[in-house]
DNA sequence: GCAGGGCATCGACGCCCGTCAATGTATCAA
DNA sequence: TTGATACATTGACGGGCGTCGATGCCCTGC
């Protein structure tokens, strides 16, 4: 396809070079994105990302999600494994915080 | 879940109040960050971007990616329809341009 | 030890996604 | 008109995702 021409005369574009993109760092970012392509893990981080640097407690996520315990323990580990978030037990709860360094990751891809 | 505590003495944590996201936005943000879920579509975007104004042809898009042209084509499709890209047809060639607003929104939407 | 609550995991269901081969449509050249 | 080229669409397949109910694990309070 990469522009065998009809004919020698017809010129279709000039070839698109080098991208920003290796391959590897596509491949990582695009695991952050889809850990952002849902509404319910989209309004669950800012949610985290709200309650700044003392974290988010699960009881308190559950019900502004409007889905069920599991599904949102669900997300969270999507997040999580996504390493948007990190996940602390302390005694019966369990806290979410976010890495602001994965965030900014994923904001300088779109660039 | 919301807190109903099993003695009132134990407090979970402050409840997370508004966050930032209307549930449209989340929604919206949501199909544009599933645009970006695939290293396909952004190497194809990175490629599309790296063109400038000229825009790039969907000729010298096929070979970089790796793929078919029909699969090709289906994810500018899904780009377009996210409406971080725009198409036009130039005689025999498509044409797919960059829209920098809406990656600048998406952007946004990480804050 | 026992009972209860918070959270994670499992199993199952329906749906959507990524991929390709085959086909269709529009344009250009001879 | 005929043939070739560039791109889009269709149909089909396998795999992964979002959701829930049921269940299991751990901690707390009695």
């Amino acid at each position: 396809m990469a522009r065998p021409m009809p004919t020698p005369a017809v010129e279709c574009c000039t070839p698109v070079g080098a991208d920003g993109f290796d391959h590897a760092d596509a491949a990582e970012a695009a695991k952050g994105f889809a850990a952002l392509a849902d509404p319910v893990r989209l309004h669950l981080l800012s949610m985290i990302v709200a309650a700044g640097d003392g974290g988010a407690c699960v009881c308190d996520l559950v019900a502004p999600s409007g889905r069920s315990q599991p599904t949102v323990s669900h997300h969270l580990r999507l997040l999580r494994e996504a390493g948007l978030v990190t996940s602390e037990r302390r005694g019966t709860w369990a806290w979410y915080h976010a890495v602001p360094d994965r965030i900014a990751q994923l904001k300088a891809a779109l660039a």
